[in-house]
DNA sequence: GCGATAAGCAACTCCGGAGTTGCGTTTTGA
DNA sequence: TCAAAACGCAACTCCGGAGTTGCTTATCGC
């Protein structure tokens, strides 16, 4: 994943409603849009449009049923963005490194 | 960190110019902002303010250095983020499990 | 069939993020 | 000492994100 791939990924991870509503379909298992508004203050239209964010970063999925729309969790995205924390942590620690070795010598 | 604090670092990650950033510092080293703004396709201002949008987010650190300002990453608060990654996508697991076994049930 | 429930659609406001431009200030170094 | 380099400040545009409101559509339960 390159960082092009990534900021949007990060993007929708930046929005303190979005991470509640990551939690609460975390804590409470999938729920309708009704239900996910419950928890939140805002309206059930502000959580639609998160929701469609979070999906279109991947990292939930919606099923309908009936006149419901049931939303779940989409592990995969979030795997990616901990590899990629990974990756660039692992080039900092690198940096940092060369540097402090530069520093001693 | 809660989803609070989560948020705003999230946030700051959330931006292409940014990351490119942050890719340039780690792999480059410390630089000034004239430096910086060389390998990013905008304005000095614009990577003044990218600069301390992840300064605020205790991402980078600047340094004074005569008429120049060296930006150098600060590793702590990504270990933060990748913590809760890790956090949230071990609640993740644990709901995806629970949820199998209901429906193997 | 009908009221109630769940959600979609569309238009609107508000505000801040991203970026630029112009100009002023400080520091360098020859 | 003086031009150039490096940066700060301030004002401005542009656009999209976040949120709301009003109304319509679809579906459930009875």
């Amino acid at each position: 994943m390159s960082s092009a791939d990534a900021a949007p990924l990060f993007a929708a991870l930046g929005d303190a409603t979005r991470l509640a509503l990551l939690a609460r379909l975390s804590t409470h298992g999938p729920g309708s849009i009704a239900r996910l508004a419950e928890g939140v203050p805002v309206s059930r239209q502000a959580v639609t449009k998160h929701l469609e964010v979070l999906s279109h970063a991947g990292l939930v999925r919606d099923r309908r049923r009936g006149r419901e729309r049931v939303w779940a969790l989409e592990p995969h995205r979030l795997t990616d963005a901990k590899r990629y924390l990974d990756r660039i942590s692992a080039q900092w620690d690198d940096a940092l490194a060369r540097l402090a070795r530069l520093v001693e010598e």
